[in-house]
RNA sequence: GUCCCCUUCGUCUAGCGGUUAGGACACCGGGUUUUCAUCUCGGCAACAGGGGUUCGAUCCCCCUAGGGGACGCCA
């Protein structure tokens, strides 16, 4: 089996993008095949080097490598040209003056008479001679169906008078996307294409190219589209986000990878799969056949999942060589501690790096913040005192302490506790007060406390 | 507009003619070495609508509605 991911590089690679990537991918090696990159870059004007680059990173970050090198459909235009002119020498094929204008002229009647808008074939049995500025045009089937098997889909079948003569050859003599991917996976000897659900009409288009070519069709499985989270098509405008940028917000690529194969596939009730899992479990038939929408809180939760996973060393590493940490943390001797304390609560490593602050920096009370934290001065007072000799080596010893401070002054923990967490942290939301007292330290935390009585 | 595809809890999904319609996320509530969080236990919540076929339809067929896609000398 061989399979492939064919992006045109005219864009960074998004969750759509990824998400197909992945399943190709996942096919491939789920069967013991090879898995193919190629860019369609025939549009020159579009396609940037800058996102081809782009692209391959984003799939390498996933863990994804193409088996053989990467094919650019650029190169092979002569190629794709002489099988255009040779369908042409065939009869396949025929040569087409209609100018842009009267195409143009022609779609808006259809239209108008609640036609199609299509080519109408006005060349096609003219026999032109094939001069320079005319297209070359593929004569599609004229009745009957085309028709294939979906992997995915089942399957789907058109009237042939549906589909038109569309052009394989354009007037400055450049092949178009529909034949070159045609011959290109012909040529790739692709046996697995998976794409999005976007590319039927190409398909169906496709498949009579390959049957002119006498050629045998390869399996077809078309995946349905990932919508935003509003249902509408992935854009720009709609979080259409680089793959990239999720792991510079600090997703991890195992919590992308098993977010994006689940949404559409699925394997009993199993919801964290690792790749050698995937691998062992992926087949292409399980995919769901109708669209999803995408899911942030969904994501953040594998996120959340797999920084709880990772190896310690490991993960402060990562966060080390990808975000930018304060010196002062970096020389914090509590530092692995305090990522494994707020690992738990965080979506991602952004949300987890913003939240060291208050571990080596002192926070800044505003008037907000005071006003919100309600303890007698007295009381706390006593509390710091009495926390001075605690003994700060041992985190069981502080919260000994915290239970009999409590007990002795016949107090509920959250008349000690919230107010305390306001003044260590300047926040409502943060971990336990034992724990805080630990990792920010016993000199800081008197310091703070002071700040506060003294303000 | 024409053609193609899709439709189970708010979201991702399981189901493949007989189920108390299952799981996960989110949400809500109880519990935990009295805290927002974590953890844990529990709860809420769905077969788009209408016709058939059948002893019996979430499941098969048709229609309607809704959503998505394709209709380029873009890919």
């Amino acid at each position: 089996m061989r399979t492939r991911f064919a992006p045109s590089p005219t864009g960074h690679l998004h969750i759509g993008g990824a998400r197909t990537a992945i399943f190709a991918w996942l096919q491939a090696k789920a069967n013991n095949g090879k898995f193919l990159i190629r860019f369609e870059d025939t549009d020159k004007e579009r396609s940037e080097k800058e996102y081809v680059d782009s692209i391959i990173n984003s799939l390498k970050w996933l863990g994804i490598e193409p088996d053989e090198k990467p094919i650019f459909q650029s190169d092979q235009i002569s190629k794709h040209r002489e099988i255009a002119l040779d369908l042409l020498k065939q009869g396949l094929a025929y040569s087409c003056n209609v100018s842009p204008e009267r195409l143009e002229e022609v779609r808006k009647i259809q239209q108008q008479n609640k036609q199609q808008p299509r080519y109408d074939g006005f060349s096609r049995d003219l026999n032109l001679p094939h001069e320079k500025g005319n297209v070359i045009r593929f004569k599609m089937p004229l009745d009957g169906v085309t028709t294939f098997e979906d992997q995915v889909l089942k399957t789907i079948s058109i009237n042939n008078k549906e589909l038109d003569d569309f052009i394989i050859l354009r007037s400055d003599g450049t092949p178009t996307y529909n034949f070159c991917a045609a011959i290109d996976d012909l040529e790739m000897q692709i046996t697995n294409v998976i794409r999005g659900d976007d590319h039927i009409t190409n398909t169906l288009k496709q498949i009579n190219i390959l049957k002119a070519l006498n050629s045998e069709l390869p399996e077809y499985a078309h995946l349905p589209m990932v919508l935003s989270s509003s249902g509408k098509r992935l854009s720009k405008r709609e979080g259409a986000v680089d793959i990239q940028e999720y792991k510079k917000m600090g997703y991890l690529k195992e919590a992308m990878v098993n977010y994006l194969i689940k949404l559409g596939w699925s394997y009993k009730e199993q919801e964290l799969f690792s790749v050698d899992e995937l691998i062992k479990y992926f087949d292409i038939k399980d995919v769901n056949s109708s669209a999803a929408k995408f899911s942030q809180e969904l994501l953040d939760f594998y996120n959340n999942h797999y920084l709880k996973k990772f190896k310690l060393e490991g993960l402060y590493k990562y966060i080390d060589e990808n975000f930018l940490l304060s010196e002062k943390f970096i020389n914090n001797d509590k530092k692995t501690e305090i990522i494994d304390l707020l690992r738990e609560g965080s979506n991602n490593i952004s949300e987890l790096v913003d939240e060291l602050t208050f571990f080596y920096e002192d926070p800044y009370l505003t008037d907000e913040i005071i006003n919100a934290i309600q303890i007698d001065k007295n009381l706390l007072a006593l509390f710091k005192e009495e926390l001075k000799e605690v003994n700060f080596k041992d985190k069981l010893l502080i919260g000994v302490f915290i239970d009999s401070f409590l007990s002795k002054n016949k107090l509920k923990f959250p008349l000690l506790g919230k107010p305390l967490r306001l003044i260590l942290t300047g926040k409502t939301n943060a971990p336990s007060i034992s724990d805080l007292l630990y990792l920010i330290g016993k000199e800081n935390c008197i310091n703070r406390i002071d700040n506060y009585l003294n303000s």
